[in-house]
DNA sequence: CTTCAGACATGACTTAGATCATGTTCTTGC
DNA sequence: GCAAGAACATGATCTAAGTCATGTCTGAAG
């Protein structure tokens, strides 16, 4: 259903062999969600490794109070609930949203464990990836035990700036419709002070809301303030 | 110089074939550090893995206010400096201080790399072990993001009483010596404020300072306050 | 035993950020 | 174009926790 060449661009398929990758291809399906559904809850058994292919989607905890803690933003070729619960039968320790319409691959876990059994070089690139995802996560822990409000902004869209930044002209204009909660919940914040801050931030002329877009207007301002957090 | 045997205790080096143990063996070598001393700092050349045998360490990443934000502290069994950074050939991403005096397997990148590349089934062990990391790290971030003093004094506790808490006839032992400096590390918290949550929980009687040890007395209320922070 | 430094403790004050309350501005459907 | 509900914005409090200041306890070194 799916073609080779298409899923050997996602980075986490990218370095299997042709013949597993066909033999994989079989066993994946795609699925649709829209905003406000659930690609899956906290608790829920884990089925299948996901991959985002279009679109993003938030890993999602969240407290009694209602309030929630995004975990982790993520965008096309992420690999999600490739967690130590996935290969300890253990349900899934958080919740996935989608941010808006998405489209995700579904790998049977097992038909993917089995690849990674017999093809060590593609299990390296996964402890690679969970390498990557851990100092990310550690990075994040120490951004909210450290920093201030306007730090842990700063830091997130330099952080976003990386990954999705296209650089143009007029700064490197950041397209994606991700709300002031979600970035209240990203940075640990209430949403008023994420909007103060925001605010402050476009007052400085770091940061500039363009068409409906966000655009870094003085990105070394901005790290510098993420990094250092002076004034 | 190691006996198999010993390694073999050694949870990420347990799941190797015994002609392979017996090879690495000759690789590994044990060293000894001391409070104040540094393992590794942040920024330097990832060139082992370490493993725990004995004692404690801390991985930490400071900020330029002097302020430290212990990531996780390892105790013995533990994987370290085991994330991207050494499958990538990047740097340290933090430093590693032991917390009295420890003893470390200092296990050559290449040779463990070699092994995981020609053993899958340690290859999947790494692979959860990382997961079970990453799961720690975002459960830690969920905490710092959420949750108040008290619940997050608690939350450690309760961590560290699954960790390496003994069970006695009054209450959960845990054997450490963790100054209150650390305690504040490990939550993101200020010493006073640190200081003073465990005075309170002292005096609720949810825990006691029994010889030079921390008790825990009353397990369950501990861990109704860290999850659902009532009162 | 004494001394001295570091860890522990507690009070007084300050402040960043949460909370509450009240607009305003988008935006989506009719 | 209009209505209605989000999302965004901003001001006015309130409070948890940080900071500063000071004092006691502990434990190792002479």
């Amino acid at each position: 259903m799916h073609k080779s060449s298409e899923l050997r661009q996602i980075p986490v398929l990218s370095f299997l062999k042709d013949q597993d990758l066909k033999a994989l291809s079989e066993d994946i399906t795609e699925a649709q969600y829209e905003k406000g559904q659930y690609i899956f809850k906290e608790g829920d058994p884990t089925e299948c490794f996901h991959v985002l292919t279009k679109g993003a989607v938030k890993c999602v905890k969240s407290s009694q109070g209602g309030k929630e803690a995004v975990l982790k933003m993520l965008l096309p070729g992420d690999l999600f609930c490739c967690e130590a619960a996935v290969f300890d039968g253990k349900p899934h320790p958080g919740c996935a949203q989608p941010m808006g319409p998405v489209t995700v691959l579904k790998i049977p876990k097992q038909a993917y464990l089995k690849l990674l059994k017999t093809n060590p070089a593609a299990a390296v690139e996964v402890i690679k990836y969970l390498g990557g995802r851990l100092n990310e996560a550690q990075e994040t822990s120490k951004t909210f035990a450290l920093e201030r409000a306007d730090q842990r902004i700063a830091s997130l869209l330099v952080k976003l700036a990386g990954r999705v930044g296209k650089k143009t002209a007029g700064g490197i204009v950041l397209d994606l419709k991700i709300s002031r909660q979600d970035f209240a919940d990203m940075t640990g914040l209430a949403v008023e002070t994420t909007i103060r801050t925001i605010s402050k931030l476009t007052r400085k002329r770091l940061i500039a809301k363009s068409d409906r877009s966000l655009v870094i207007r003085d990105f070394k301002g901005l790290k510098t303030l993420a990094e250092a957090g002076t004034q």
